[in-house]
DNA sequence: GTTCTAGAAC
DNA sequence: GTTCTAGAAC
């Protein structure tokens, strides 16, 4: 074994950051858009990536090419795209387990910039779902379902998140989203929910 | 978004 | 003593 095996050193190491030569970490799914070991879907609109940290047994975020911020730079001029963005999501999920269910949407406030659409199993058996904040962004109001979010678009010409509200959601407390039970700890909600998952 | 870890909670 | 959460990261 090498040297500095019990500790990890100090950011000295590579003079500051940890993604300094890539950009600020927000940006990364610029760069993933890219990396043929992520993509599993294109066309001329969009890219469809497997989500680095999937937070369930199939979890891919669909990308449009074109860059858009995030929800508040949405208009009816992307309705087109977002219905596509929708379609392709679906074939997608349905193509990837027959017996899976699947919710495809988007957070309320996202921490990547470029607006992407979760598609994502709803067993969340992973070893990457770990914080409340996790748990909470994917089975609170905090998930935006795309087809309301395509509605709301249709109907207001733009998508209406309360950012403050939303903060507050991710401090709820932990629920099974399946039977609503409550727990107190996320060990203990992830034990509980592999008993609603549908053997294959 | 993740990693790391202090100290709260048990 | 161990598990678990929550906030800093320049």
């Amino acid at each position: 074994m090498a040297s500095n095996t019990s500790k990890r050193k100090s950011s000295a190491v590579n003079g500051g950051g940890p993604l300094k030569k890539s950009g600020h970490w927000s940006q990364g799914l610029k760069a993933s858009m890219d990396d043929p070991e992520l993509v599993v879907e294109e066309d001329d609109r969009l890219v469809i990536i497997k989500d680095k940290y999937p937070k369930a047994r199939h979890h891919f975020l669909v990308m449009p090419r074109e860059s858009i911020a995030n929800l508040k730079a949405l208009d009816s001029r992307h309705l087109d795209l977002l219905r596509h963005m929708q379609s392709r999501g679906e074939e997608l999920a349905a193509k990837t387990s027959k017996t899976l269910q699947f919710r495809l949407g988007y957070h309320a406030i996202p921490s990547m910039s470029h607006v992407h659409m979760h598609v994502i199993s709803q067993d969340f058996d992973s070893v990457c779902l770990k914080t409340k904040k996790h748990w909470n962004s994917f089975t609170t109001e905090y998930f935006l379902d795309s087809e309301d979010v395509i509605q709301m678009i249709e109907n207001f010409d733009a998508v209406e998140v309360n950012s403050s509200d939303s903060e507050k959601i991710l401090k709820k407390d932990l629920r099974c989203h399946k039977c609503s039970k409550e727990f107190s700890t996320m060990p203990a909600l992830k034990k509980h929910i592999v008993v609603h998952i549908a053997n294959e």
